[in-house]
RNA sequence: GUGGGAUUAGCUCAGUUGGUUAGAGCGCUUGUUUGUGGCACAAGAGGUCAUGGGUUCGACUCCCAUAUCCCACCCCA
């Protein structure tokens, strides 16, 4: 074999796009049932954006983007993640004088230079929603509640919600010099990387999978205990806003995101199906994103949702995803001239929204007749000189076998009404 | 970037201390006489055994390298 699939890309084959497509339109549907409109960005943008918007010493930066160079000399990367580009959409566009709050949605791919295990792969697709203009906690539960709907919609039975807030500009610089007193003392005991860190990031030491710092991040202090009175009422609003809702989570304070835009407010889906990571899908606020990237100060919130961990999940819970069968009829032909015939009969059948499908390569009957039950096409009709010539043909229910005759011009209301 | 396992037909896999023309099941195509399927039976197509080197009289089998896939670490969807 000469050419294969580039690693971490992947076919959607037939057999399994129906899967995709119910899930994008029903993604769909609950968005535009909260009055979220779609957005489609382009793939990618210039690489500063994402320097600004995800945070250069972020390992999504540092070692993770498709950045290369265009004939231009422009440094171009493709997008590691959707907020960025929807964010610079909504500043470019002047959004901001839409009516509040803007909220927006979207199905993309997106790319990330990765070695590859369960779940992860270099280019993957995301559902997201992202939501401007509103400051409350009511929307961060509005979110998360789309998420909940939709998972009910798929059947999807058991999710688990995390919710953490991970504070302001402001609770943040205080509670780093809390954690740094506390970590100080233990840091000879600790892995490399908590070292480096303890300086540039010190937040990121609590979730540290090493045994012996996990062992010692375990008891640092929380930074839901050291929020400022405006993030702790925010998350206290979350929580009874969600209560409301009938929303159960937990909260985790080991929840940090990995992007440097979050603020407040931060949430993942889990699981155990999905890989080691076991995020399905996370998000979380983003009050200082827009004016970073040049807008008037707004408040922002989304999320994103790994498309193929969350059919992975679904997989792994055991829920089908019924297949549709756009084609319900199946016309065998016997002859180069009724072949002709039933491809008439198809084509106007066809415009009456019943969708058929004839043989076309002058197979034996009987092959067609294999071919008509292995495609699971519900309707067969036989077009021989026969039935041309009387203009009546017996339209038969594979499933049970049963036969009609039908005249051929009322083939499409017999079909429509058939189990009437 | 680090580490472990794998790579033989479209798919899932056999292949015996290295020995002639490389196998099975599923799938696909055709057929089992005249126009009614899923089953059964039969036949057929399809492989430079991932690629490139090496050892050997001889390599799918042993050695090395590369690529790809799967899984874990890091981190994210």
């Amino acid at each position: 074999m000469k050419y294969s699939c580039q690693k971490g890309t992947k076919d959607i084959l037939p057999e399994e796009v129906y899967k995709w497509q119910k899930a994008e339109s029903a993604f769909a549907e609950i968005c535009g049932q909260y009055g979220y409109k779609e957005i489609r960005i382009p793939t990618f943008e210039q690489t500063d954006l994402f320097l600004r918007s995800v945070g250069d010493t972020t390992d999504v930066v540092q070692k993770e983007m498709y950045t290369f160079e265009d004939k231009g000399g422009r440094s171009i990367t493709l997008r590691p993640e959707g907020t960025a580009g929807v964010v610079r959409s909504f500043v470019e566009n002047g959004m901001s004088s839409l009516p509040s709050p803007v909220r927006l949605f979207y199905n993309i791919t997106a790319f990330r230079y990765e070695k590859m295990q369960k779940g992860r792969y270099r280019e993957f697709h995301q559902f997201g929603v992202e939501a401007f203009g509103a400051e409350g906690p009511a929307i961060d539960a509005e979110i998360i509640s789309i998420l909940v709907a939709f998972f009910e919609r798929m059947g999807l039975k058991k999710t688990k919600l995390c919710i953490n807030s991970i504070g302001c500009p402001t609770c943040r610089a205080e509670y780093n010099k809390i954690l740094k007193d506390y970590f100080r003392p233990h840091l000879s005991e600790m892995c490399e990387d908590c070292q480096s860190r303890f300086e540039k990031n010190p937040l990121r030491m609590i979730d540290c999978k090493e045994e012996k710092c996990g062992a010692i991040a375990a008891n640092a202090p929380r930074l839901i205990d050291y929020l400022c009175d405006d993030c702790k009422a925010h998350f206290e609003g979350l929580k009874a806003n969600l209560e409301a809702l009938g929303i159960s989570y937990e909260i985790d304070s080991g929840i940090v995101r990995g992007l440097d835009y979050y603020t407040r407010t931060v949430f993942e889906f889990k699981s155990e199906n999905v890989g080691s990571q076991g995020t399905i899908c996370g998000g979380g606020r983003y009050d200082g994103l827009v004016s970073e990237i040049g807008g008037q100060p707004t408040p922002g919130i989304g999320f994103a949702m790994g498309a193929e961990r969350f059919l992975l999940e679904m997989e792994a819970q055991g829920i089908e995803i019924e297949k549709d069968q756009k084609v319900q009829l199946y016309i065998a032909n016997l002859s180069p001239e009724t072949q002709i015939e039933a491809q008439k009969l198809a084509f106007g059948l066809r415009k009456q929204g019943i969708g058929c499908e004839i043989d076309l390569m002058g197979r034996s009957f009987r092959a067609q007749m294999k071919y008509a039950g292995k495609t699971g096409i519900p309707f067969l009709l036989v077009l021989g000189d026969d039935e041309i010539a009387s203009g009546k043909a017996k339209l038969k229910a594979m499933a049970d076998g049963t036969e009609k005759e039908i005249a051929l011009s009322d083939l499409a209301s017999a079909i429509r009404s058939w189990n009437a």
